[in-house]
DNA sequence: ATGTCAATAAATATCGATATTTTTGAAAGA
DNA sequence: TCTTTCAAAAATATCGATATTTATTGACAT
């Protein structure tokens, strides 16, 4: 089979390929929350088999953006205040707890790490929200990976995940980068390479809940 | 095709089936941890097709019972006293929140909820230790299920199971049922009842440092 | 109008066969 | 003896077709 694609080169798999597009998908809202996801409408969006949708699917169960129903199916898993509210709320505790705990046990790499994440983040401004959105994952991500406990990090990736969604779902509504973020994000750096803890997580929290109140204002239910 | 199977009627779905399965012999230890996973193999244990048993694994995935890795297959999640250790902490922590949360919003329904499951676990120790288990469980999530946050039980319910899994481990080493773990229940439960959050959150963390000490000694690496 | 039921349509779930990739193992070269 | 290489074997991943289940529609009776 003429195995060429547009993307370029070959993929890893073609499971690995629908999972992280319909990913894509249901974190920026082009599959909207809630919507049945058909698997012979998506075999034919992302021109693959239904074994590797299926899976792909079956995958993103894991991260809490598919629901699955035996027997009848696959839907983006839905989106509401509540839904939001609880995310957020978990977040505050499972961060705050991660972060506290990369900084008890600091180090030399580790602090480096962070400098150099944030130092990305900042470049990647200019470079398209694409790729900024990554970074800044990375930069967040990399807070908490000192904290010695690889499933609390797993839990706090996941639900960083499904809060950028409720980002894209409110991002048209109004003017959202008015805050001055990039000064947020240096005092959380600057606390914790200081390791001070008590202050790098209200930062961080502060961060959190000044987006979130801003995003649950333009939410209906 | 004729449809009949030992296990009496209908299931509901090849995959769900497999789902089941796959996950209790894990659980128990039959597959046991870091174990590959070989698709033909399991297709032959479960007799079944190929495309329900991948997506059982895919599943089994968001329960963190099952490692994938792209291109290769799956395998057993492997088990250590640091992985152990971690799933105590963690299951601590999130436990604790939840009591606290559910206690906070108490109400008749729910404290009725835990007095009916308390009973029936302490009825189920005379039928068998697979009834008991369920009905542990049972009681347990119900402790937790008055959270308002629908999320931190389902992470709790998760780390729950993980810790099953470790309890098998160590259940053949030494005399298990020694300690009066049936007073320990009650203790719980009174406190719940009477919306004393700090000594149910006590008694509740109390019951899984004893038994995860227990466990660790009998654990080498 | 409204609810029920059967026939039809649509979608899901599953199978069996094949393509693709990784692993294994043995021969050749250093 | 230890690598390195390459072909055979094994396992994974994927496809296309089919069986099974759920959803829809319209006739018919209430």
């Amino acid at each position: 089979m003429n195995m060429i694609d547009d993307t370029g080169s070959k993929e890893t798999s073609a499971t690995r390929g629908a999972y992280l597009t319909l990913r894509d998908m249901i974190l920026t809202g082009k599959l909207p929350a809630g919507e049945k996801l058909k698997i012979e409408q998506l075999r034919g969006l992302l021109n693959t088999g239904a074994s590797p949708v299926r899976e792909a699917l079956s995958l993103l169960t894991s991260d809490m953006l598919v629901e699955r129903i035996d027997q009848r199916g696959f839907r983006a898993a839905p989106a509401n205040k509540a839904n939001f509210e609880e995310i957020l709320a978990l977040r505050c505790t499972l961060e705050d707890l991660a972060l506290r705990q990369s900084i008890a046990s600091a180090n030399a790499a580790w602090e480096e790490r962070l400098v150099l994440t944030h130092h990305r983040m900042k470049k990647s401004t200019t470079l398209g929200t694409a790729l900024f959105e990554e970074a800044h994952k990375t930069f967040h991500m990399a807070l908490l990976a000192n904290s010695g406990s690889p499933m609390l990090e797993r839990f706090c990736a996941q639900l960083y995940d499904l809060n950028i969604r409720y980002r894209y779902l409110a991002a048209s509504s109004s003017t959202y980068q008015s805050r001055d973020i990039s000064s947020e994000h240096e005092d959380i750096l600057e606390a914790a390479v200081q390791h001070d803890a008590d202050r790098a997580s209200a930062s961080l929290l502060n961060h959190y809940r000044r987006t979130g109140d801003f995003l649950s204002r333009g939410m209906d239910a």
